[in-house]
DNA sequence: GTTGCTTTTGAAAATCACTTTCATTTATTG
DNA sequence: CAATAAATGAAAGTGATTTTCAAAAGCAAC
């Protein structure tokens, strides 16, 4: 998985004929021991602690990379900041967040899938991805 | 429709004691006679067309009031920008979002709602609210 | 209507999350 | 080893939104 995940990041490197940076591989080491949905000042104090002089715009530009080589996804909560999530090629999942604890859970739905392909065909909009996010209070939380 | 809103707004005023105000009633108006999903900037400028001097910080105060009041909505298309919608008091919609010419189409959708209150059902989650939003291309920017 | 107490307003400054700039450092290639 | 092109970090810049604060309304109660 996670061996995966550095070769799909070299790969990308490689191809796109950037440079392999020691920042570059320990911000993803970083990221692939972090549990997912990590915001960008999150990782940034994570990373600082061992590595005092990493520069912020190194760890949000790093990210971007991520996301554009498919290793991860940019997702927004709504709080007004930018979170990363593990990603994988094929893989798609929605998220059931708590607005008491930030518990996030991941869920999938073939049947919701087809209808929202259904809504838009009937509009004549051809998707290309979308955004479902449910939010609620999570059974804890519910005592 | 806009008495009622108008009727609304008053009430909430009233209720939590605050003032009636010529601007308060003026960015009303000028809310609810434009397009949905104005963006603030947008629905400023216009004020300003008519309202040389009202201040940006008091249109922002003022729609945020209107969304605590439950006649408008606050949506968040991943623009950058913050919009508002007219809202009434049950009603429901999501949005299907071009991400070329930027147009936006509101639906609803019983099935889909209903797969959302199973699947939170079955983890343990009390939906609050939630968001669902397809970006892709309308059938006129498919040309 | 005047007074007195609150709330509201607008202009400007501040904040917050990011992005850009740029001089310096580093990776890669011959 | 160069030579060169890309990457880094610190600091400045952005853009949307929020806060601050002195002046200007609202709204009772005289
Ligand atoms: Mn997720
Ligand atoms: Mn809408
Ligand atoms: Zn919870
Ligand atoms: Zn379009």
């Amino acid at each position: 998985m996670k061996q995966a995940k550095k070769k799909a990041f070299r790969d990308f490197i490689t191809q796109k004929g950037l440079k392999s940076t020691r920042q570059r591989d320990v911000i993803l080491d970083c990221f692939l021991a972090s549990a997912r949905h990590i915001s960008i000042e999150e990782l940034y104090l994570k990373l600082r602690a061992k590595n005092p002089n990493i520069g912020y715009a190194t760890v949000y530009r790093t990210l971007k990379l991520f996301a554009e080589s498919g290793i991860a996804r940019e997702i927004q909560f709504g709080d007004g900041q930018t979170r990363y999530e593990h990603a994988t090629e094929g893989e798609h999942h929605d998220h059931l967040v708590c607005t008491r604890c930030g518990k996030i859970i991941e869920f999938e739905n073939e049947t919701i899938e087809k209808l929202q392909e259904e809504v838009a065909k009937s509009h004549g909009f051809l998707i290309e991805n979308h955004k479902l996010e449910l939010y609620g209070v999570c059974s804890l939380c519910k005592k």
